[in-house]
DNA sequence: CCTACCGATCGGTAGG
DNA sequence: CCTACCGATCGGTAGG
């Protein structure tokens, strides 16, 4: 599909994670799974409330009427792609989190675990910040929460390092949010057909971050 | 109005910039001023095409068709918030940049008013970077020319600064892209009702943004 | 998987 | 500034 760089205005053709109205040899479909493919990248480029179901039925080749064949709304389709979302992030978290190290360590593993899936998965992300709001009670909130939860953890970190004289930096608060930010950004403009893969993103970002705390390399 | 805190969730009651719904006292109404100021509040909480000129209307105690005897469009409510926007954010960063010093000095300078701005007008950042695909052509090319031209000058200035190992960064790129997203991210959350003030966030900002780069204050 | 169609909503116009 | 209303579009249902 054709998505717009944010910073360069270039068009740039990504191939879906599943084929496209390929009706034949491919098995059992998973129609469930499709749909949800076909209707996170239009969420992504046109939002959610722009998606139309007839326009996530044709990426299948069928009239939006059948989807419901296969799921039960429109609203259902935006809940699973947000809370696969905050899950995913949270257990890559958890799983950095429990590697252990020096506070440095942990914190530059966990912007990196942020980093990369913001890279990796730049959709599930990008329409995961953008349409909380359009997520109807109680997910909303159940959202919510768990992005609290997610992003408590940066600035433990923070304070924790600053309180062992790791770090040097003016407030917990507004570096902890300069990292997420930061890292969030890049599920606006990373290009997977460009020259840097996730992971040396995460490794850079996780440099910055770092370097933005005051604190060199942990290791 | 209540708007929603990202991070706490909590919710503040916003005054608007304009009397609402005060017909008394406030001489001769600029109604298209009046209905821009709306718009940009609810385009900010509820999206543009979630809103609707009923909506609109409602603020200013009448009714949607209404407001078509002081405006074209809702597109025409879009085009002037999001250019109102670039057209201010491009026109400190020139001031800034006028101001002249060495390149710490000056990437310190553009960082703050970047961030200033993010501060003080959250609502028309956040309708800028998010609703740049709700434009129709021309005016959404104009809008993604003008935000390339802005977003060159990090570049340009950590670039510049590299060259004189006045700063060591592993790639002039990913820095400023952090550099900005991480001011992009302050219209998400920044709250006038909190502790911190516009200049002094953005003082911190700067701060963050130079250490990131591995600069001392130029200072 | 389809067509036909519903109830609701929307931006915008007509004509005061 | 209003009411009445238009043409279009939408998510979802009925009934094959």
């Amino acid at each position: 599909m054709a998505v717009r760089n944010r910073l360069t205005g270039e068009r740039t053709h990504v191939p879906s994670a599943v084929g496209r109205r390929s009706r034949v040899a491919s098995g059992p479909h998973d129609r469930h799974h499709e749909i949800i493919d076909a209707a996170l990248e239009l969420f992504a480029t046109i939002g959610y409330s722009g998606t139309t179901m007839a326009q996530i039925g044709d990426r299948l080749g069928m009239r939006g009427p059948s989807l419901y064949k296969h799921i039960a709304s429109k609203q259902e389709l935006l809940v699973e792609i947000v809370t696969g979302m905050m899950d995913e992030l949270l257990r890559r978290q958890r799983a950095a989190l429990a590697e252990g190290g020096d506070v440095r360590q942990r914190l530059s593993s966990i912007v990196a675990v942020h980093v990369q899936y913001h890279a990796e998965h730049r959709y599930e992300a990008f329409v995961g910040h953008r349409e909380i709001d359009s997520l109807e009670e109680p997910h909303r909130s159940h959202i919510l929460d768990l992005r609290r939860e997610y992003e408590s953890r940066f600035r433990e970190l923070v304070q924790e390092g600053r309180g062992l004289d790791l770090f040097r930096t003016s407030s917990d608060r507004w570096s902890s949010y300069a990292i997420l930010d930061m890292g969030i950004g890049v599920s606006a403009w990373y290009n997977p057909s460009g020259s840097v893969t996730p992971d040396e993103l995460a490794a850079t970002y996780a440099e910055l971050a770092l370097r933005m705390l005051g604190a060199e390399r942990g290791d």
